[in-house]
DNA sequence: ACCTGAACACCGTTCAAGT
DNA sequence: ACCTGAACACCGTTCAAGT
């Protein structure tokens, strides 16, 4: 039994090494894993590159071997994020203009899960698998709408943009006090615009901020689908 | 003569002050002052708690008086930057959808100028009054266009969103080489994708990423608005 | 009330030196 | 080639203590 149990543990290569179970080499998915890990813990504010050196028991430079810097580290755990996106609904059946809002909010809803995630996805947009799939996607259904394809290609690009904004917006208020103060000092000033030099904004009072954010999302989507099938590209 | 010059020097009020001239006490129109002017000779991303404070020649811990975070530091630079966006266009003769371009091209391109402060505008919206003359200048030439008010009050925050989103998307490219290498990783792999798991990306080719950003934008205003002026808002 | 020194708890990134 | 220690040059924010 000892003999059986002896062959089945890996000997390991430098006698040096015997203590610990060798520490595993750094690689770029090992990285992107554990920033997953502590973002999920943690949130994306810990997701730095001295934290993710601890967590891999080394120093923060060695990192630097695998990522260029901290914001493409934050482009990778979107792109690993991007995953959660059910494009279950491309290839369902159904209204096409229904499927591709089910599309984006299901984006959306990824994004919202990871708050600080949305904002950096909006300078740093990601060039991996799950993010083409998501572009393919919403390709296939303007074009399923027949949109033609000059105004889909730009409109694609619209789309993600608005959900993603969005989402930042909605989602750092949702757990930022300060975010949430300077909403309502919005709200605030907006609702106390004097007739006389704000006559647009007084004559709306709170349309302006009506609607659930799901209701102003849906919303957007129909309004930028119907602007992006209908505005020609010659036209300016 | 002397006597003169002496009788216009202002006395100082205590002794102990006589050396310098008194320092002038803080408040937060003299950060913000302050702010502006360290972000046009050095950048956003030195607009700092610790930067600032040298400026105003003190300690970081006093500034939290008049501010309460970095966010509502840049927030209110931001504000006052917007006094620079032309709002010309709105009372001036002419097409109505090309002077509410007009006046988002001039909105982007206060924002291209300071391209660190497009991405913080996507979080943290001013309450200022830069901010409200902007809104109700959209507003204006939403109605004069017969946009309906129900409409025209939820697309004037798409229209603003899309536009600082694009600003800050083009102007980080512009002067940061990370963020330039980034982009043509998305650009390759488009142009890369395999027709057989992506056939609409290649189907579109080259055109997911033509044309020049000026030439999208106005692109992108025209869709918007169009969108806006046409989608009922019953419609979800 | 306003201001501050000092401290706490962190950052990104580079580079020379090691294996 | 890969990895790292150590350093450089910074951060935001709080709090007890002073004026």
């Amino acid at each position: 039994m000892f003999v059986i149990v002896s062959s089945m543990t890996p000997r390991p290569t430098h006698e040096s090494r015997r203590e610990r179970p060798a520490k595993p080499a750094l690689s770029h998915d090992r990285i992107v894993a554990a920033a997953v890990r502590v973002m999920r813990t943690e949130g994306l504010r810990r997701v730095t590159m001295r934290r993710l050196a601890t967590e891999l028991d080394t120093g923060p430079a060695s990192l630097y071997v695998y990522v260029a810097n901290t914001a493409a580290l934050h482009a990778a755990v979107l792109e690993e994020l991007l995953g959660e996106v059910d494009l279950g609904p491309v290839a369902a059946p159904g209204e096409w203009r229904e499927r591709l809002a089910a599309v984006l909010v299901s984006y959306t809803r990824v994004l919202f899960a990871h708050p600080e995630l949305a904002h950096s996805a909006l300078v740093a947009r990601p060039a991996g698998p799950h993010y083409l799939a998501l572009v393919e996607g919403v390709l296939a259904l303007l074009h399923e709408g027949g949109v033609p394809g000059g105004q889909a290609a730009w409109g694609v690009d619209v789309l993600l943009q608005v959900a993603t904004a969005t989402a930042a917006e909605q989602s750092a208020r949702q757990d930022d006090d300060a975010a949430k103060e300077e909403h309502h000092a919005l709200v605030r000033a907006l609702a106390e615009a004097p007739p006389g030099t704000h006559p647009r904004i007084a004559a709306l009072g709170d349309d302006l901020t009506s609607g659930t954010p799901h209701q102003r999302l849906r919303w957007i989507f129909q309004a930028v689908v119907n602007g992006t099938s209908a505005t020609p590209r010659e036209a300016t």
